[in-house]
DNA sequence: CATAATTTTTACGTGCACGTTAATTATGAT
DNA sequence: ATCATAATTAACGTGCACGTAAAAATTATG
């Protein structure tokens, strides 16, 4: 069973490079990986989906690291609610958590509509800036101009 | 007739500073303005969609400045071809010119799309966690887990 | 066990897209 | 003409997300 690896293959696996992963674990994006003999870091390949999350928010929603530690942070919080029996001591805590992280969330799908929005009407535009082209190109064609 | 702005204006216009009109100036992003005097720039109006045609292409795509002059120059170009009369003499260069314009067009085209199904796919995670949250919020609601 | 390959920490360097002075010159309003 | 605004050039500064180099320690391989 390969449960963990080293950070080279780790991060061969999610398509970054070593200093990006460490650079992600100082500011909060990455848990302190179990340095088995509190040598060398170790990861589980679980860890690969979360890393390819953050270069999606990155990419396609421009965040900021700073933003996009925030949002797994409040995930993170969640999915412990999830797991750990809740004493209904927590409960007002819960709720709490739970319109937090769903608001953020809601805005985070504001943001992607906002963007699936000016990112369609770009493509409209291409569209007819082709269709333009194609036209021009014909245009000379038909009509015979060669040399 | 406001047939012409100074830099505070038109930048404003633009939602953008003038020192961001200079910087573009400068890299080739627009023309060097007719400056009346040799003394200010002017700028007319019809410049504002290029303006914003620039902050379009780098938020949408994430493309550099000097991949925007780039496909703006091309632009600029199939643009002259369009209003001068065209000499038969340039029919060639027409034909390559307008061959590059389109296939840059089409590059667009692609990334565009990627980044759509990206959005895409995003904006369907964030729906289902958001159901999610939601279960978990009304399912505390109907247990009548109240402090 | 010797040696090559990896990983560690520390620290400085980089590219991009502007921001921010500062000193000087132009313009607009009274 | 004067005085407040606005613009000009030149230069240095900034924030972000890493890249890169160096020296030491660890791990894998023959």
């Amino acid at each position: 069973m390969a449960e963990s690896l080293r950070i080279g293959q780790f991060a061969a696996a999610c398509g970054v490079t070593p200093r990006t992963l460490r650079f992600y674990e100082e500011r909060g994006l990455l848990p302190t990986p179990t340095r088995q003999v509190r040598t060398m870091r170790r990861y589980s390949p679980d860890l690969i989906p979360r890393v390819e999350r953050i270069q999606q928010l990155q990419s396609l929603l421009d965040w900021s690291l700073e933003d996009i530690r925030a949002v797994l942070a409040l995930e993170d919080q969640v999915a412990t609610l999830r797991n750990r029996y809740h004493h209904s001591n927590s409960a007002l805590n819960r709720q709490a958590l739970l319109e937090e992280a769903t608001t953020l969330t809601i805005n985070q799908l504001t943001r992607v509509r906002q963007r699936l929005i000016g990112l369609q009407n770009l493509q409209q535009d291409l569209e007819e800036k082709l269709a333009r082209y194609q036209a021009l190109s014909t245009q000379s064609h038909t009509r015979g101009e060669s040399c």
